[in-house]
DNA sequence: TCCTCATATCAATTTATATTGATGTATAGA
DNA sequence: TCTATACATCAATATAAATTGATATGAGGA
């Protein structure tokens, strides 16, 4: 059984939040899938993805704005890589969710 | 470690999909987070949230068509639950994500 | 049957988000 | 120093999603 305080919860939820609207859309979700293989480069992902760069740009600075991917300049190319914490984040803040939620309700009248 | 086939995964993307985009909203967090506590009628939700309750109404219908949560109807009353098993969907999804994803990447030139 | 209450739905509008095409910036190599 | 490449950013536009206020539905009680 998870033991979280109050403002962890708190916490966790505002970061919940910032994730899960990252995750909304379905190019981000492109991306992300891809960079569950490992390490990419940006113009690895635009070949893998064949969409135009500069969605892939804009898309990629979402995905880093919310703490989801991290990365990595070396010469003139750019690696971005999943950030594990936040996933560990966000299955924590399901793991919260879970824990009380199949208890019946109040009857209304 | 888990071991999904190919397929397993493709459908497990298709429900993250879903999934993630009705928890974008802060709304539906809101709604979410409430029902964690447990099953809550519609009423209860308009109370503890403040809100209009189309807005209450139209927020619960894409959270229940996403699979999120489940209504049960007793007389004038609706109650509303979150469905565990949609929640641990998205956890076997993000633990599909972890997987190999500190590989480092080839590098370019 | 008529009225009230709980909830759902709808059309019009507003607001938020994504796309496009062009331009900017930094790096490396000639 | 000139050019090419990799990537980021920006302004304009297009698209999608949420909000609002009104109306509809359907259950229960008088």
């Amino acid at each position: 059984m998870a033991t979280a305080t109050k403002s962890e919860v708190v916490l966790e939820n505002a970061m919940a939040r910032k994730l899960l609207k990252a995750l909304s859309d379905p190019l981000r979700l492109q991306i992300i899938e891809s960079l569950s293989g490992g390490e990419r480069c940006v113009c690895d992902l635009i070949n893998e993805i064949g969409l135009a760069q500069s969605k892939i740009s804009f898309h990629l600075k979402v995905l880093k704005d919310a703490g989801l991917i991290t990365d990595r300049q070396t010469g003139r190319w750019v690696y971005y890589q999943l950030n594990i914490d936040s996933l560990n984040s966000l299955q924590d803040w399901i793991e919260l969710l879970k824990e009380s939620s199949q208890q019946p309700s109040q009857v209304c009248k």
